[in-house]
DNA sequence: TCGTAAGCGAGACGGTACGTCGAGTCTTGCT
DNA sequence: AGCAAGACTCGACGTACCGTCTCGCTTACGA
């Protein structure tokens, strides 16, 4: 789903965790002038599992950096020398979770359903769920975590851009359809659904939003 | 909005209020056996005050009951005697926060945009934007507050469904219409917006929403 | 011991726990507009008890807050409360340790080796001998330390100041020896054996010093 | 000052260090079958330097490996090669620290005047004052630290030993005096100052010091 | 002259304790 | 009984060192 949805490639995280390197240690990576011991990845994964585990099971605000490092059978000083808090960690623990697959059917309603299908399976499937709103809650009062969250919630939103472009470019829509009202509005029903009902995102809600969305509520004629 | 409404008589919190003080201390109004000094009525609001403040200064995950009883200039002990936790004070201080006034015009669309966008403005006036995302973060992984959460949400969701029941009697909309749907997907745009956007909600947002729901995506022909 | 001596109505220790209390809160016994719950003295106990116990196991330097706080069955911010560190703890801890009494027999010899016989017993049987070292190595970099010190030390040398002066009001020494010295000189070799030579503090050697203290070391003629 | 003194041809540390070495890497020195980049000397008196720098400025407890490698600019590793904790670096980089020079000027009374002044003043113009009693105060809860400070401390006795037996030689003192504890008496006073009143350490203290010590502080008569 | 073996500065590693803070509970004296 | 105040136990916070372990490099020796 949009704000959910990950490039391809996964490069956006790359980013997003280098930013985070950079303002820690000044970047590592890049500069070949590093000396000393090499941060291990082995640690880094461990880290990063073990709070996607730990997310799952107690949740982000029983969620304990002093648990991810046990669980990960690290000290905690590794994690904060990565991570300068666990809303960071959490962001790029939740980064990791796959996006969603874009399709290219050649038609507009087939590309949402399916689209949108497979990420919720997926998302039922993962802790997506789970961990979104929790990050999201936070930023009202996280300009950090805010900007941090950025990048995520543009990248998943392309696609879904980028699927109402190809339509605009058939003529399945017109010309003067706001395409991120459009995108907004096929999405809306299940962030409502998330945030306010709390109910489960089946992937059978989907036809229907769908449907509902393309011809509108009211009666045609 | 919707999910935010709340009931003209204002007496949901009130029971909800009342389920929590009977399971404090057993039950007090009806009772009339109860002796010593009363509970003061001051101190009640001066926390659900002082609360609400906190909540839209540090938001939810940073509130301490602490802060609140120094802020209120009263005992922990007396807001642990009325509230089990911190979580149903925190649902009860955001139940205060003003829901909107049901417009009824004899038309689905002027219903829609003027109920919206009388409480978009109120939105933005009121901390609503702050502290509603702080909760409904915390309701996955929460078993109790998303309970404490559910009435409100009902509540607040009900003037919606009012809204279409009437445009359906009306012949606005067709008998087979989801109206539970159509409730989120006219809304859904501003969940989208309030959660993963991070933008303002504008009541000038209100106008091509509703347009755009009630005509649908599609072009017509 | 002069320096470890402890007068017999165990108030000194009073005065310093008094000052150490006032620096952290501001005094509190003396003042009766004081509110709030009080100060647990059980848990004061259990503390002091478990640190000098703890002092006896491990030694100063192996001694940690956090052991102490187990052991003794209390949050570590109890022990933050009433102590800011663990030096003036172990400070208090060990004031409470057993003085020595003051012997009167009317013979400067007697008063002598009684004092210190009783004494070294008592400190043999004690963690006199462990824990002192520890506190006086920090004296040089401590100045609040030697501030806390200080009183614990005077309290300990008059007793021996009063058997020098009223060996000289029954004429046992001249008018002219210097009282602080003697005392000094009486107590030093025990000082040299409990620091440079980490030898036993046996009572037997009381007898050898006492004696070549009083004559001299030069031969008689 | 006994304790304290230093063998003239200054081998004990020598020998001291070498048996660390031998522990830490099975002898050097001699086995010719020895390979790779030697250790730098360089280093090795840096790392003292700083320790002693650092044992003066902080204290014994105070004192961090992870600081005397910065000031030292230094590995931290190699400190750890040579020495296998913190203990016996802050011992060997306290024998460096100056002994003092014996005196025979025939005469009893003149040899321990002279050679306490020299070394009094020696104490103060150098960080001894500062450090022993730092180790001290370790002795006795760390046997190890015990068993390297007793050479150390045995080498420092020695020429007051030797002042004392000329002395008896001479006759100067009888037959039967006991000469460690002739020496631990003049010595005394200076150790009482030294741990337990936290004085200044005068030179000119010394004088009444051993005319008391030799005469005894009774009348004569 | 070149490889190999050890040393080097740097700094990350798993741990443990630090001193602080907040949750929810309990205990004063007073209303 | 209620109240404000504040101490209580518990447990997590983020920091600092411990003693160990890589890194990429430098320095001597022996083949």
């Amino acid at each position: 789903m949009i704000w959910e949805a990950w490039p391809a490639d996964g490069t956006l995280m790359g980013e997003l965790q280098m930013a985070q390197a950079e303002r820690v240690k000044g970047g590592r990576g890049g500069a070949p002038g590093s000396t000393g011991r090499p941060r291990s990845e082995e640690a880094h994964q461990a880290i990063l599992d073990a709070t996607l585990d730990l997310l799952v099971e107690v949740g982000f605000s029983s969620l304990t950096v002093e648990g991810v490092a046990q669980r990960a059978g690290v000290g905690k000083a590794t994690i904060y020398r990565r991570w300068p808090s666990k809303l960071p960690l959490v962001v790029e623990a939740f980064g990791r979770l796959p996006g969603f697959e874009e399709v290219d059917s050649g038609r507009l309603e087939t590309d949402l359903k399916e689209t949108l299908k497979t990420y919720l399976a997926n998302f039922n499937a993962t802790s997506l769920g789970a961990v979104f709103p929790s990050l999201a809650g936070e930023r009202a009062h996280n300009p950090e975590l805010s900007k941090l969250l950025e990048p995520v919630a543009r990248g998943r939103r392309e696609p879904f851009v980028r699927i109402f472009e190809r339509a605009r470019e058939r003529g399945e829509i017109s010309e003067d359809v706001d395409i991120d009202l459009a995108a907004d509005l096929v999405v809306g029903p299940i962030s409502v659904m998330l945030f306010f009902r709390g109910g489960t995102l089946s992937p059978k809600m989907v036809g229907p939003i769908v449907d509902l969305a393309l011809s509108g509520i009211l009666k045609k004629g």
